[in-house]
DNA sequence: GAATAAGTGGGGAAATGTGGGAAAAGGGTT
DNA sequence: AACCCTTTTCCCACATTTCCCCACTTATTC
């Protein structure tokens, strides 16, 4: 179960070094294999392999003639990257996944559960604010009896 | 599986290299046969021969006077055409699918599963805008279960 | 304060991508 | 029918990038 969100830098290569206490949590499901792709919303994904492998074949069920499935399937499908740590821990962000969520040297790894998400330092901070504008809307559909 | 984006270069002659992680997958199936065509949404598809015959037969096989499946049938079946890699895994694109897709030097090789998609550069942008432009309404019927 | 673990940077070998050239095939003209 | 010109295909060689590994600096813990 991921959680909690660091900010990381990316060095000259775009490997990102993933927070020890995460490494284990990450490698031990998928010997090693993990996978990273976009997310609608402008960030990346991070999943242990064995995680990722029934989205993906939700995604492929749909119909490709269909615009909007097709859409979706271009992008998460489209984009994702088989990935490994190397043995220092690091991740390499594909130069596309790095364009397409705009990630510079800042980057936010956001722990969401199974998996995590990649933030761009600018994102991450638009995401916030956005929360904020949204005031007493924030709760969405099927969680109106959500106490804190 | 095929999965993924890469950025390339077609070159002067109209030839695109396939990344090599994806060569072997590509040649295995399919002993070096593979088949281009062109889709509906202005792409193109790059199919393993084995993976490519039953859509063929099935488009093949329906009513050829009825509107749709006529125009669906001229599409991709009309624009088909068989394809091999050189030995420096190199494909050449006919010029006739260049021109339907638009494809100048710049193209973008996606993964879709079972086959994958050839975009011009600067359709596969207008492609990612479309999605953003979407925001909440991105999930297809059939998928709303979907998460992330 | 020392030792160990974590994060950062860089260098080099091997695999990959790119371009060009030569040979062969096809088509058109005399 | 033969020849020449154009287009295509195949192959070789070079430049580039990528990946992997090693070494150093910084932080943390005992």
């Amino acid at each position: 179960m991921f959680q909690g969100a660091a900010q990381l830098n990316l060095d000259a290569k775009g490997r990102m070094a993933i927070p020890a206490r995460h490494r284990d949590a990450l490698l031990a499901p998928a010997e090693g294999r993990l996978v990273m792709t976009a997310h609608p919303h402008r960030c990346l994904l991070l999943y242990p392999a064995p995680a990722w492998e029934p989205i993906r074949a939700k995604i492929l069920a749909a119909p490709s003639l269909e615009t909007q499935s097709a859409m979706l399937r271009r992008l998460l499908v489209g984009f994702a990257a088989d990935s490994e740590m190397d043995a220092a821990g690091r991740l390499l962000v594909p130069p596309e996944l790095r364009r397409y969520a705009a990630l510079e040297k800042e980057v936010w790894l956001v722990g969401q559960g199974s998996h995590f998400e990649i933030w761009s330092d600018a994102g991450w901070r638009e995401q916030q604010e956005a929360i904020f504008a949204l005031g007493d809307k924030l709760l969405p559909p099927g969680l109106e009896s959500l106490t804190l």
